[in-house]
DNA sequence: GTGAAAGCGCTAACAA
DNA sequence: TTGTTAGCGCTTTCAC
């Protein structure tokens, strides 16, 4: 029952009383009631002011029947999400848009020996929308989450239906930005350590550059795929120069491969980006630091956390909102290409 | 006021007609409460399950005078601590240690245009505990928090009064350790590149590799600082290596400032660890990833995080718990050393 | 061991 | 525009 130090917490009542109006008054102007007569509304400020009243959370959403909070999804399985510089980034960009709204931010790491647990929570009417950033296809468990609750996706649902909503990076133009770059240095032998076909970020990424390519008249064959970790970029590119095919270039579809890529490169006596000019995706911090540092698509993972904020944060209110919400990249010019 | 499409969820009163009994008997049921028969019980759960009843948070915490959720506070000028992998750890192991629990997370991020907002939320009665997790001794925002709700703080606080209560890491002994692993692979002339003095992981890590030297009789002079990120490492080292003293060895407070001194190291054309063995602090995920690889200090922040979330619900629940809790450091042999 | 009843602090009709 | 009056769904004495 912990400490019991606190003073008796002033309600509104208590406002009332000291304003000299009724409760009903006092939540009209807490809540910015526009008709109330400027002179209440003073009366009711100062007694706010004065009793250093603040409203009891619970109380309001109980009788509001609104909770003012909303949900971010993590599953279990993916909880170190947290240490992925990506997310992590979301995660900052939804709870610094949330700072400037009355909404609360809960963190819920659905524990997946008691599925039954999270849902209960996400569907008992204690948050009033969710968020769900989520890597895999394959991973459906926030499907019918949306018929319970508003919802809104971080990077486009594999299987969009046309129905969710979401907010995504636009992979496809980034890395079709990311390839002409190459192509305008005067490369023409480009490669690409693609990311797993089964990841929209993957798929769309490997796409770009095939677009690209092919748009170019230029042949897009040299195609080696990674899992988004260093080890598979090293792996890919020695795949890759094993190939005995000329390569001057290649795309990786992130920074993490594209460092990999660095590794194997040099361990063939090749030189960046003198031999091979290089070109990751994602703007790790890593990159930067790289020598040579890497040129690399920059997109906002911040500005995607608070646009999907934004977007849920709409909708519970009530406002039409486009079912998807596409953000630009940004090329980085370094010294790799 | 959103999507009205939920069907009206059941509530208490609706599982007591069900089952037969009283709407107290289903509240002692869903707490756990001793004293009721069995077969009431079994009742009860029943009708819970048939209607798959949820209990209103609300509502509860409303009656009960507890909202069964903690808040984890970062003011906002840190809340790129989101993608500082030391927090993110932290946060991760609260979030999972919490699913555990009934109790729910919620992230704060400290407006400092408003900090008023914050502060009222905090102690308004929207939680029953706080998790402070802060660098900086210099931030004394939350020292009174602490008398409005209960608060565990990560890492010591710099100003310690022995009244609060705190996880931290044995940051003395792990440098400690550190060192005397370098001591122990027969260097004698080991230096550190240490973090900021006026913070404890700073302040600590040297205090640790003074302390071993001085107990091997070594030289304890050695020293210069950064300020934990890479470049700084770069900086310091190349410091050392101007200072024209013998260096066999270096300490570096935490490893991206010895993945700094590689660089450095590199530079001046010397050899790791031939001519000079490194060791880390923080077993960074670069650290393995370097060539070669790094020996490094481990802690759990998982674990920290972990105890922080346990020492907090704890204090909540009203069990007496210790002011301090100190989590182990490991060392991690590799190549650098 | 179980039930009846009185709120927890607020919002939202409805009247005035 | 303001006040009155019911609750929101649950916990918690207090009797029985």
């Amino acid at each position: 029952m912990g400490l019991r130090s606190e003073a008796q917490a002033p309600t509104l009542e208590m406002v009332a009383a000291k304003a000299g109006v009724s409760r009903a008054t006092v939540s009209r102007v807490v809540n910015g009631s526009p008709k109330v007569k400027p002179d209440l509304i003073e009366a009711v400020n100062a007694a706010i002011a004065e009793l250093n009243y603040v409203p009891n959370r619970a109380a309001r959403s109980l009788a509001s029947r609104r909770t003012e909070s909303i949900a971010l999804v993590i599953p279990e399985s993916t909880s170190r999400v947290f240490t992925d510089p990506f997310f992590a980034l979301i995660i900052q960009g939804v709870a610094v848009y949330l700072a400037s709204t009355d909404y609360t931010l809960g963190i819920v790491v659905a524990s997946e020996t008691n599925p039954d647990k999270t849902r209960r929570y996400l569907t008992g009417g204690n948050i009033d929308g969710a968020l769900v950033v989520s890597h895999h296809s394959g991973d459906h468990s926030y499907d019918r989450l949306g018929q319970a609750v508003p919802v809104v996706f971080g990077g486009r649902p594999l299987h969009s239906d046309g129905e969710s909503y979401y907010v995504d990076v636009d992979n496809i133009d980034g890395s079709y930005t990311a390839t002409k770059h190459l192509i305008d240095r005067g490369r023409t032998h480009i490669a690409t350590i693609a990311g797993p076909a089964d990841m929209p970020a993957g798929f769309d990424r490997e796409l770009g550059w095939r677009r690209a390519m092919t748009e170019a008249g230029l042949d897009a064959t040299l195609i080696e795929w990674g899992d988004f970790s260093p080890a598979s970029g090293v792996m890919a590119m020695r795949r890759l120069l094993a190939r005995k095919a000329p390569v001057d270039a290649v795309f990786a579809a992130n920074d993490q491969m594209a460092l990999g890529a660095y590794q194997a490169i040099a361990e063939a006596g090749l030189g960046i980006p003198g031999d091979i000019a290089v070109v990751g995706y994602d703007d790790d911090a890593l990159g930067s630091a790289a020598a040579p540092s890497l040129t690399t698509m920059h997109q906002s993972m911040n500005e995607l956390g608070a646009a999907m904020a934004e977007k849920l944060v709409k909708r519970i209110e009530g406002e039409e909102v486009e079912h998807a919400t596409i953000l630009e990249t940004r090329l980085i010019v370094r010294s790799s290409s």
